[in-house]
DNA sequence: ATTATCTATAGATCTATAGATAATGC
DNA sequence: ATTATCTATAGATCTATAGATAATGC
């Protein structure tokens, strides 16, 4: 099982300045970022307690001593990068563009572009959703925090969304919560099965598979 | 972190003999499936790797040593685990009920009890999906082969439902592997999320929520 | 002179085994 | 007599620190 060596070392940064062949050394603000790159490619694959600090510093190139140096802990480094990557940013950018089709009633681009972002950020920030992925199960705080911080109000974003759709008589009635729910766990559940999983038979460009996933939700199966 | 206790002795199993108030011995294959099912809870909450034969021993209350009699290692018990409860059982009988319902053209009942089973599934079976999601994202073999033998097959299954009732011009045209994903998606996506990850919004009854899905995916949002 | 990194190692913990001992079935 | 379990411990790893050394900026 989990004897996969997988500890190639990270590339530094661009502009990294290189001495004569031998690796330059790093300003600490650097080598903390270049770190968390390195240790997030392997807590997303092995989870917290797969990883070593010895494979961590190996996949760096740098000893152990140095993690330690900048950060008090395993556990630390671990929780800056959830605090580092689990940024708004993404989230409040696609709820900015949510909202421009929200306010034109254009239920097609608002489904078809949360399915759409959805399957580009798990393109993008793989290994962030899988360590995500990991932190949720193994009930990590800062999982739960992140979820209540983020996943929250967008889903309540989204849930105000289709209580307004209903009231103006173009969604079905039914429980918002459920709708809601449903609307993101196509996109997701797929980006999981295919991303995270490496499901092959999932295939297809994530503007197709967007398009389906809208169809499929706002029309449902039925011809 | 990782420092929940959680380490109360699993119950013997019923009909198991007790000597004056002490544990009386179990034989061999008893003692077997109650390490199975101690180890079963544990590997399910902290994964593999994070979680050692030391708590595995206190959870069952017997010596680590005897972890070792029985099984090859660590490993080898995770493996059991697998091989025990990735029956296909649970699958076949479902498939079976399904069958039934695709017999009659009956979609509503189809889709209805496929998210009414699989919410049920996750609620009997807790650890055993929270160790499969582990086992998944840890790329464990088992996990990959019982994805090939139980979880594609039923899959195929459901996709040539989809395939049928679309030729029968009941089903709207479009990929029948997204479309047939749509419909597992919803229910499992769900049960995962209020089930193992434990979402507290996420409530209703199985059948109210089963009943919800069933709507959304035949008929979609629009009114 | 300051900052980054390395080597070496302590001390805890983890998996696994050997050999002794206690319970059980006949 | 056989089977299940325990105690004790080996040997490998793991996280973390102390103190020495090498690179960098001024």
């Amino acid at each position: 099982m989990r004897q996969r060596r997988n500890e190639r070392e990270v590339a530094p940064p661009p502009g990294h300045r290189r001495l004569n062949g031998r690796k330059a050394r790093m300003r600490a603000a650097e080598r903390r970022q270049h770190l968390i790159a390195a240790a997030l490619r392997l807590f997303a694959t092995r989870g917290f307690s797969g990883t070593t600090t010895k494979v961590i510093a190996r996949a760096a190139g740098i000893s152990e001593a140095v993690i330690f140096r900048h950060f008090k802990g395993k556990e630390d480094l671990y929780a800056a990068i959830l605090r580092e990557k689990a940024s708004k940013e993404g989230y409040s950018q696609t709820m900015d563009e949510l909202r421009r089709y929200a306010e034109h009633d254009d239920d097609e681009g608002f489904v078809f572009h949360l399915a759409l972002r959805t399957l580009e950020s798990f393109d993008r920030d793989t290994n962030f959703h899988r360590l995500m992925l990991y932190a949720r199960l193994e009930g990590h705080d800062l999982a739960r925090a992140s979820m209540r911080v983020l996943g929250l109000p967008f889903f309540e974003f989204l849930r105000g969304y289709v209580v307004r759709r209903q009231q103006a008589g173009k969604f079905r009635k039914g429980d918002s919560f459920l709708l809601a729910f449903a609307i993101v766990a196509l996109p997701v559940h797929f980006a999981t099965a295919s991303r995270l999983f490496g499901l092959k038979q999932l295939r297809g460009s994530n503007r197709s598979v967007a398009r389906a996933f809208t169809q499929t939700i706002l029309h449902g199966l039925r011809a």
